[in-house]
DNA sequence: CTTAACCTTGACGTACGCGTTAGATTAGGG
DNA sequence: CCCTAATCTAACGCGTACGTCAAGGTTAAG
């Protein structure tokens, strides 16, 4: 049995950990074929290579997965509406990687109240998820007393049958 | 040009005002393909019809349908869990229908903690949500921070520049 | 009674989000 | 060097949630 896996594929002095697809699949708890199917979609950024040409992940890219899951499991995102959300993020990350260089402050600017701009727009669809939701626990929680005020009826009914 | 739609079709003294499938979808925002497709699916009950085998829905009908629209688009449900909480809500029709029949007080209290301990899972599921969007909303917010930071650095900046 | 607007039931088509082989290549312990 | 687990690309398949004809039947205004 060669049951290989260094995992971390030596973390030589203090570079970053690459992991394999099947690291990252067990990690974030998706297949192999997601993992390959969101770079497609150009969800997650094509990861470098291995000479052989296994993709070597960071973990960045874990993270990245992870977010993707959340949007779509718990919120109900497409993938397209993901892409859009993570490519704010990439611009972001451009900003911050470019901070320190020497572009022209307004173009900066223009950069950061663009980032500004989608965040707010991210903010927004957000917001309006919370409204909704928060109706609905209030109709849900009034049911709830519904049910609890008939039960209490039926207790009393009960004990006046009893008597 | 015989130009029809009775619309409300007739109501005669004060029983329900009845729509065609045309008048629903135009009202919900949803297709007629969709409504036959909800009704395939188990999701609206089949409706009453005409003699000529028109289908006629009812106001509640409508109320369904926006509900499931909801719970899909802001929410992300599958039609399969839809379906799941609207045949809760089934049941909370049935009791209410059946309140005040004869049914054995032992048989109606375990309907009721049946529809409550279902009203209850769907209340988990909406609040597991509302946090998952709340954390957002948080890191979004703080990401919005730092960009306004950011913003003020670069006038001082520039001002530094003009001096 | 005609006719336009509306409806009916199939039945096939489609976009999304992966699952599932298949066949070849690579990595690394023994 | 060999063996096997792990990965690769390519391609077809599948369930969901409808869209889109096709070929009629029904309704109501004129």
């Amino acid at each position: 049995m060669a049951s290989r896996r260094t995992q971390t594929l030596e973390p030589e002095s203090q570079e970053q950990a690459y992991l394999q697809i099947g690291e990252v699949a067990e990690r974030t708890g998706v297949t192999q074929r997601t993992l390959r199917f969101y770079e497609e979609r150009g969800l997650l950024k094509p990861p470098s290579r291995l000479d052989g040409g296994f993709r070597l992940y960071s973990e960045d890219d874990v993270r990245r997965v992870e977010q993707i899951k959340r949007l779509q499991s718990l919120l109900g995102f497409t993938l397209a509406e993901i892409k859009e959300m993570v490519e704010a993020d990439e611009v972001k990350m451009q900003i911050r990687a470019s901070y320190r260089k020497d572009a022209a402050i307004s173009e900066r600017r223009a950069k950061l109240l663009r980032a500004k701009e989608v965040t707010a727009g991210q903010m927004a669809v957000i917001e309006q998820k919370l409204a909704a939701l928060q109706e609905m626990k209030a109709n849900l929680a009034e049911k709830l007393g519904h049910y609890d005020s008939w039960l209490e009826s039926l207790a009393e009914q009960e004990r006046a049958q009893r008597a």
